[in-house]
DNA sequence: TGTTAGCACTCACTTGAATAGAGTGCTAAT
DNA sequence: ATTAGCACTCTATTCAAGTGAGTGCTAACA
């Protein structure tokens, strides 16, 4: 059997249907629903065939039919070539100038949330190479050094040292010199003990001093190294009844609470083509407490090669289009957003 | 009326019974409960006085009785005074040895909600004096500034400044020079305009310069003004019938969300006595969507002055005993551990 | 005078049957 | 190929009756 014209307007109009009241659709509602004029029989038959085929599904005999997994996916892949990108600008969209990364994308997630009704999560680009840029000692207070660690993309990060002997300041201008000479344009890979044992040889009688710095710069490059996720609105999942059920709810505010589950599952999203929105219904999630909802990321770019993700959950039954549009509005914007900056 | 002996006992017995079953108490439990051996009538008529002394509540007629808030504090109080600090150190208690104040913080809040089965909040520390201890800036690159703020308790600060103009090497240490000697010591509501205009007389043509990386540093320093708030187990809160209702439920976990009301409420907490555990009873907690919960608060110290709490939200219907003595322990482990730390 | 037994009464909750309603599948007619 | 019509299925709602936990009150008792 094939999918001729005739069924496919029939499903999108089920679909449709569907998307709206959140109750099964029933051949008469169709029938007067559609521009075939076709009778309620008619339908059925189509509608037998449709669930033949495993686009629609009954929930139990003399109930109407529920679009399948499949029948989302068709129907949001046909959706998603024909609106490649209505974009309509957000008039509510402010951003209040942050200049704190964070929270500009926790303003993000709400923003999101609240604009679709959904709930939102926003993931926090990851700088994959984390190469050194520039290095600072300073002296803070006697027993204190304060090491100040430039990395590319200007990730700030600094660690508090504790020192036993107190160090001379002629030295701790060579070791800034030292750090900064051998350790520039390398990643935490590329610092082997060959340069180790180079540096300390350079700091003479200090060289215990050396491997103590050198811990706390490594320890704050690779802290965070667990992408960070903020979300919003989940509250917004409980109105939708088919979500509604006290085992299902748990579960998924659960896994919002934890996110671990949420980031494992943003890092597995495809994202190498920056721009892209993927949709993923249903178990195509692969996070179990999330088989009854749908997920449509999108991913931005801040700079080169350096990416994060912008996503919506909602019921299976979301409104694509809005949500596909608002994604890729705000994705859009996004990319403006740090375009301008740098 | 007064409040006698049996009364009271009776009172206990009912809370007792109520906060392990969740259901309204009737007169033949307690007469078989306790060993007072009284009839299940002569209970009832003590329950009636009860009533109308206002510390249980009959739900309909011809249910048992629950606690009032009013039942509820009595219970709390006299526990409280009783079982002052019966401290057991926690087994599992193992907290890994975290640098950032963040992720010990987070998980604290784990363990909290672990542990009760409750959901738990922790917030972070504030340090209310803000002064500054070290300025440094440092050039990135041509066009970027990167300034360090070390303010009081080591909290570090960094910004990021554009700048137009190429900025000399020479002046560059003399700016640091300046920033240290003018503002040290000082903290946001010192710097005023006298000490601006002082600086910038100082800075000779670079005036404008002085007056953007004072921004900078205002911004810095007054950013995260908001106290930031650890939640977790957020889910647990489900496990309880009597919250179980969706308006309920929806207000609940939005209210953790959103976290604005919660650090409100966590900073009317009284606190100022460190050590001491507050339970908040229904209204007494003054948040609209917590009025059917209860709230136990505790105060820990990082450092003289500086205080953080943390807390455990639940059902009133929670065990006191339980949370009070796993909030005391934590709290004792937390000084402890900064303690130790200084 | 405080305590208790007993009884009538109340009220929420459960159960089961009856009913309505939505929707299907199939057959026969067009 | 399409449609009308009918029997059938299954869910959800409604209603009545029954159950049981618990109370309040009264009268008897120590």
């Amino acid at each position: 059997m094939q999918l001729d014209d005739r069924k496919l307007k029939i499903l999108q109009a089920i679909i449709h249907n569907y998307l709206e009241t959140g109750e099964p659709v029933g051949s008469r509602t169709i029938s007067k629903y559609t521009d075939l004029n076709l009778s309620s029989a008619t339908i059925r038959n189509e509608m037998a065939d449709l669930e033949e085929l495993g686009y629609i599904i009954q929930p139990h005999t003399s109930a109407g039919r529920i679009p399948s997994d499949k029948g989302y996916r068709l129907y949001v892949d046909t959706m998603l070539k024909d609106k490649t990108s209505e974009v309509e600008y957000m008039k509510e969209l402010f951003i209040e100038k942050a200049d704190k990364l964070d929270s500009l994308l926790k303003q993000v997630a709400k923003l999101l949330a609240v604009n679709t009704n959904y709930a939102s999560l926003v993931t926090k680009p990851q700088y994959r190479s984390k190469k050194v840029k520039f290095i600072q000692l300073t002296e803070v207070e006697a027993d204190n050094l304060l090491a100040i660690i430039v990395l590319e993309g200007n990730i700030v990060k600094n660690k508090m040292i504790s020192i036993a002997e107190v160090i001379d300041k002629e030295f701790l201008l060579k070791l800034n010199i030292v750090f900064n000479t051998f350790l520039q344009g390398l990643d935490l890979a590329e610092i082997n003990m060959a340069i180790i044992q180079k540096m300390k040889e350079q700091a003479g009688t200090y060289g215990n001093l050396v491997s103590n710095i050198l811990d706390a710069i490594a320890q704050a490059i690779s802290e965070e190294e667990e992408v960070e996720i903020y979300t919003s609105g989940a509250t917004n999942i409980l109105k939708y009844p088919e979500l509604n059920d006290r085992d299902k709810i748990t579960e998924l505010i659960g896994t919002f609470e934890e996110q671990e589950q949420l980031t494992e599952f943003m890092n597995k999203t495809e994202g190498a083509d920056s721009g892209k929105i993927q949709v993923y219904i249903g178990s195509e999630t692969a996070v179990k407490a999330m088989k009854d909802c749908s997920v449509v990321t999108a991913t931005y770019e801040i700079e080169d090669g350096v990416y994060g993700k912008i996503g919506i959950i909602g019921p299976k039954r979301m409104d694509y289009e809005k949500v596909v549009s608002t994604l890729h509005t705000l994705m859009v914007q996004l990319d403006d957003l740090f375009r301008k900056k740098t």
